[in-house]
RNA sequence: CGGGCCGUAGCUCAGUCUGGUUAGAGCGCCGGGUUGUGGUCCCGGAGGUCGGGGGUUCAAAUCCCCUCGGUCCGCCCA
């Protein structure tokens, strides 16, 4: 007994007929950046561990859900856990000109125990704005971002934003908070006490009831920032209110990676339960190319997850209807050569076509045919063969049966398929 | 990392508590319902070492132990 492999812990494939609906919403991401000037980035799905390590010492992430490995060159890489590290490598590599706009499509990697929503390999979409601190880049992230989601037909998302101010208020910001926690150790939930030390943004961010009223009146960062910051922060609000994106300042939204400064945001989904309602989010950075060996400038960008966003389609039953639509099958029972030239014909003329295999009856494949979407089926049987013409049945209404000619058959059925 | 639930036909599951004839259903698949025609209907068929291993027993899908896998919750994220 050989033994039978199944697909990996916390990894899915994705089939037909999903695998439509990938296809229309990386189609509907494409053309929504491309639209706004932004151009598709294929990097390495793996990094020098380092390029991702850059991402915060304190992070979820980095500490335990690296999915590193060394080579046979003993390289220490990791796959990716996010898309943004990887395309600010690349800008370092290749300077281009500022604002250099991009978006990619990615799997990314995560080593933690998965659940509904979670995986180990799950994909994102995304896109970046780096080598410009212009907070209207930030309102183009943010609003176009908004956009794409409206070009799904999703409508129940909410979007929070906040700013973590520059690397110094933010700096500021946090020996404060970790003062103002250490007075209430006491007030907070156990497990949200360790982090104090560690990471005190993350006990904002702590859904402990405990904790939660503890930090009811937790002073805010928006208190906090330079007025450089501040005057960024409304400028950004300013342009979403123009572009009418609506959303609501939630001075305790802190984001898993350490990076972010200025602009912070993140998209939930109505439809899902909190636990894994983030369908995106993304933020402005302003270390992270300099700590990746780079010059000092500043970035924004966002990154999404396709299966949250198809979690929260699902919730809202929208991208549904997205099947292949085959125009014509083709069923022929007079040993397959007609029908294989048929097929062809009509693909080059531009017509998606499909046909049976396997010599079945008629019977057989006209079940194939209709089971296969097809609005025709052109049946070729010995009398048609004999006369050189085909017959013309409607699969999606009951008009009857028609005689084609042999002769000029796609240009016959072009007609036919734009009338119908 | 902590906890719950579940592994029986391609899929969704019943049967397990109260061991006992050839292990079932629906859907799907294949074939047929006279001469070459799908979708409804009818008939027939293929398909399962009951996740794996060990134990108890005259007898195990069913009871016990171990193990592997899946899934979900917490935490955190996309």
């Amino acid at each position: 007994m050989v033994e039978q492999f199944q697909a990996p812990k916390g990894t899915h494939d994705i089939l037909p007929p999903e695998s439509y609906r990938w296809v229309k919403l990386v189609a509907s991401f494409a053309q929504v950046m491309n639209r706004a000037g932004y151009g598709l980035v294929q990097s390495p799905m793996f990094e020098d561990v380092g390029v991702f390590q850059r991402l915060g010492e304190g992070t979820e992430v980095v500490r335990k859900e690296m999915y590193d490995f060394y080579d046979k060159g003993d390289r220490h890489l990791a796959l990716r856990p996010e898309g943004t590290a990887s395309v600010v490598r690349a800008f370092n590599q290749y300077q281009p000109t500022t604002p250099w706009k991009v978006w990619y499509v990615t799997p990314c990697f995560r080593y933690e125990e998965p659940q509904a929503g979670r995986f180990r390999q799950h994909h994102q979409v995304g896109a970046e704005a780096v080598g410009s601190a212009d907070p209207d880049l930030d309102v183009e992230v943010i609003a176009t971002q908004h956009d794409f989601y409206q070009s799904l037909g999703l409508s129940s998302l909410s979007l929070r934003l906040n700013s973590m101010g520059s690397a110094d208020d933010r700096r500021t910001y946090t020996e404060h908070l970790a003062g103002w926690l250490n007075q209430r150790l006491d007030d907070l939930d156990e497990a949200d006490r360790l982090n104090v030390a560690a990471h005190p943004l993350r006990v904002l961010d702590s859904k402990r009831e405990r904790t939660v009223q503890a930090t009811a009146d937790v002073p805010c960062i928006t208190d906090f920032l330079c007025a450089d910051a501040a005057e960024h922060f409304s400028r950004v609000q300013a342009g979403l209110q123009a572009l009418g994106v609506a959303y609501e300042v939630d001075t305790r939204l802190v984001r898993g990676l350490d990076y972010y400064t200025y602009s912070t945001w993140e998209f939930a989904a109505g439809g899902l339960s909190s636990a894994q309602n983030a369908v995106g989010g993304g933020g402005r950075y302003d270390g992270l190319a300099e700590s990746l060996g780079g010059k000092r400038v500043s970035g924004v960008g966002f990154g999404a997850g396709i299966e949250r966003i198809l979690l929260a389609a699902d919730a809202e039953s929208a991208l549904e209807d997205a099947s292949a639509n085959l125009d014509v099958f083709v069923v022929d029972i007079t040993g397959g050569d007609v029908g294989r030239d048929i097929t062809f014909e009509l693909r080059r003329h531009g017509i998606s076509a499909d046909r049976a295999f396997g010599g079945r009856s008629m019977k057989a494949q006209m079940k194939v045919a209709d089971r296969s979407g097809a609005r025709l089926a052109l049946l070729v049987g010995p009398d048609e063969h004999a006369q050189g013409m085909v017959t013309l049945r409607y699969l999606r209404s009951e008009a009857a049966q028609i005689s084609l000619s042999r002769v000029g058959l796609a240009q016959q059925l072009v007609a036919v398929l734009a009338q119908n």
